[in-house]
DNA sequence: AAATCAGACAACCGCATTCCG
DNA sequence: TCGGAATGCGGTTGTCTGATT
């Protein structure tokens, strides 16, 4: 059985919003707040489906929109970010206050896109060939809908493709069967995945160590499996410094011959200490995490753009 | 002045994922 | 647990506008 359209199309207006559809759905949503969109239009009084004033607000009318004038500092940013992630552009817009996933997207697509694609053809023996070219140049050739990434390319896949349900909590004593399941769900899909539960006198605030043995899957399905979107993305702020910090963590060693990656989180059990508003993660294989890409991504993203500059 | 072209971007579409009864 | 609905996402299309011929 086919599915059902999110709503009639007979007798809906499409194209380009008028002002006054404007003004209905804009004090509609703020009387009754977003959400059920499918109820919208008839609620409202507007002849328009469903997805379109969903996509209408969230994309033009919604309070905080930045429009146009996109600053050099922003359009630095995307290109980082998309060197990260590729054209997960949700993602790179939620980096971004105040701009749409469709604005980038498109301004990418007019914009630096294009002058990559120009820098590329008037120098295409040039190793500055970046994972963000290789990437869109692989979704010219490959029409399918769904994106394919090299696993060569340096981009890191920020969705778990393995496991991405395995959440890293800041912990209290309390929340440790939590951890096990989601040791035995991270080690079904990882490798295996060492759980302690720490001596309190040996480390502060009764916290556990999640010890990641990867085995033959690099680093970065590691990172995948950490929903680095969500948790370690979020500390990537605009400078990216911290992650030298993870190099230099990595080359002097971290407590106890460890290397420790301290990830902030937005909430946790005492988020009123932000010690234990930390996620902790431990990796005992030093040479396996300097070996792998992970590292590049400090290089990559903090690769300079004179090439591509005007 | 009219026709054509190209750039920009708003909006649409289809699919994937998540939610929820 | 399952299936349908709701939502989110990224690719594509349509349309407007300014530049060029």
């Amino acid at each position: 059985m086919g599915r059902s359209p999110c709503c009639a199309k007979e007798g809906l207006n499409r194209g380009a919003w008028t002002a006054s559809e404007d003004k209905m759905l804009t004090e509609y949503i703020k009387v009754h707040g977003e959400g059920k969109w499918r109820n919208v239009p008839k609620r409202a009084g507007l002849k328009r489906c469903g997805k379109s004033c969903r996509l209408r607000w969230l994309n033009y009318l919604r309070p905080g929109i930045k429009r146009g004038n996109i600053s050099r500092d922003e359009e630095e940013l995307i290109i980082r970010l998309h060197k990260l992630l590729g054209n997960r552009w949700s993602l790179i817009a939620g980096r971004l206050p105040g701009r749409t996933d469709n604005e980038i997207k498109n301004y990418w697509n007019t914009n630096i896109g294009k002058r990559l694609q120009d820098h590329h053809q008037t120098n295409s023996s040039s190793n500055t060939r970046r994972a963000s070219y290789q990437y869109q140049e692989s979704v010219e050739k490959s029409p399918s809908k769904r994106p394919k990434i090299d696993k060569d390319s340096n981009l890191i896949w920020t969705k778990a493709s393995k496991c991405n349900k395995v959440v890293i909590s800041p912990l209290e004593p309390q929340n440790f069967d939590q951890v096990v399941d989601s040791k035995q769900q991270a080690a079904a899909a990882v490798g295996s995945v060492v759980v302690k539960n720490n001596n309190k006198d040996d480390v502060k605030g009764g916290e556990a160590l999640l010890e990641f043995n990867i085995q033959e899957n690099n680093l970065s399905d590691f990172m995948m499996d950490l929903q680095m979107d969500e948790h370690l993305l979020s500390f990537l702020n605009s400078d990216f410094s911290q992650l030298s910090y993870l190099e230099n963590n990595i080359n002097n060693g971290g407590p106890s011959g460890t290397t420790t990656i301290n990830c902030p989180v937005d909430k946790g059990p005492s988020a009123d200490d932000p010690e234990s508003n930390q996620i902790l993660l431990f990796c005992e294989d030093k040479k396996k995490l300097h070996d792998s890409d992970f590292l590049t991504m400090d290089s990559l993203i903090g690769s300079e753009f004179e090439w591509f500059q005007d």
